[in-house]
DNA sequence: CAAACAGTTGAACATCTGTTCATATATAAG
DNA sequence: CTTATATATGAACAGATGTTCAACTGTTTG
């Protein structure tokens, strides 16, 4: 029974290798799954999930997503920052003003079809 | 002077009130922001995202999973835990083995959507 | 039955993260 | 220049989170 299972290395569980050659053979990179992760993370928190709704609703300042949130503009801002860094938002300065809105149009499908995904993960 | 912003329960700053009123007009559900935060933070880290990667490729049990990211059975089982919770994979046992893929379309689809968004984010 | 294998689970620990607070920068108004 | 408003930022603290380790369940095999 001398499988092509080299087994040198360690000690090899009984696995199934057409599956794991099948991944393998796929292609994905450490820093394919780091980026996925780290904008997947951005989104993962209900503050900065409330923050892009509301900037699909309409280009906003910091001080309507304060009033809009019932949170301090220093929570708003550390937030945004986040946002910021994972290009989901974009910037403009105007007088004393920031206005905040959304990147693109990914953000807004991302939102969608997480949507989709909760309302079938609770009705069905 | 007298706008009709309501400055009566506490001091209010000089926001947008058309633009308020737009976001609040949505209607947008504290359990709906929770909801979503939740599935963004079980997609939101690296070794679940290369989890639900390789079951996009194939149908795995833990042993596969454990092999293909060098990690402990139970470090992969804690997080199929949360991968389940979120209704993102299925499983089915098998003998000794517990067979896991992808519960369904919508997964597979969040993932290519947040590819495109991380590559856009780097190559533009 | 006992032994081996596959997977799960709870506790513990180190790390990460969101908000608060104080402070700093920037623009506008007096 | 001084004051007020709008926003940003760093430190700090409490709460959340991922991996490890040990123990446990369930299935197959001898």
């Amino acid at each position: 029974m001398t499988e092509q299972n080299s087994a040198e290395t360690c000690k090899r569980r009984q696995v199934h290798p057409e599956s794991i050659a099948q991944v393998q053979a796929s292609d994905f990179r450490e820093d394919t799954a780091q980026g996925l992760a780290e904008l997947f993370r951005t989104l993962g928190e209900s503050t900065r999930v409330k923050i892009l709704h509301a900037l699909s609703c309409a280009e906003l300042c910091v001080c309507d997503l304060s009033e809009l949130l019932d949170m301090t503009p220093s929570a708003i801002s550390h937030q945004l920052r986040l946002l910021r860094a994972s290009k989901l938002v974009r910037f403009r300065r105007s007088g004393k003003n920031v206005f905040y809105r959304l990147d693109d149009e990914h953000v807004e499908g991302l939102l969608r079809q997480g949507t989709e995904h909760v309302r079938e993960e609770r009705n069905i």
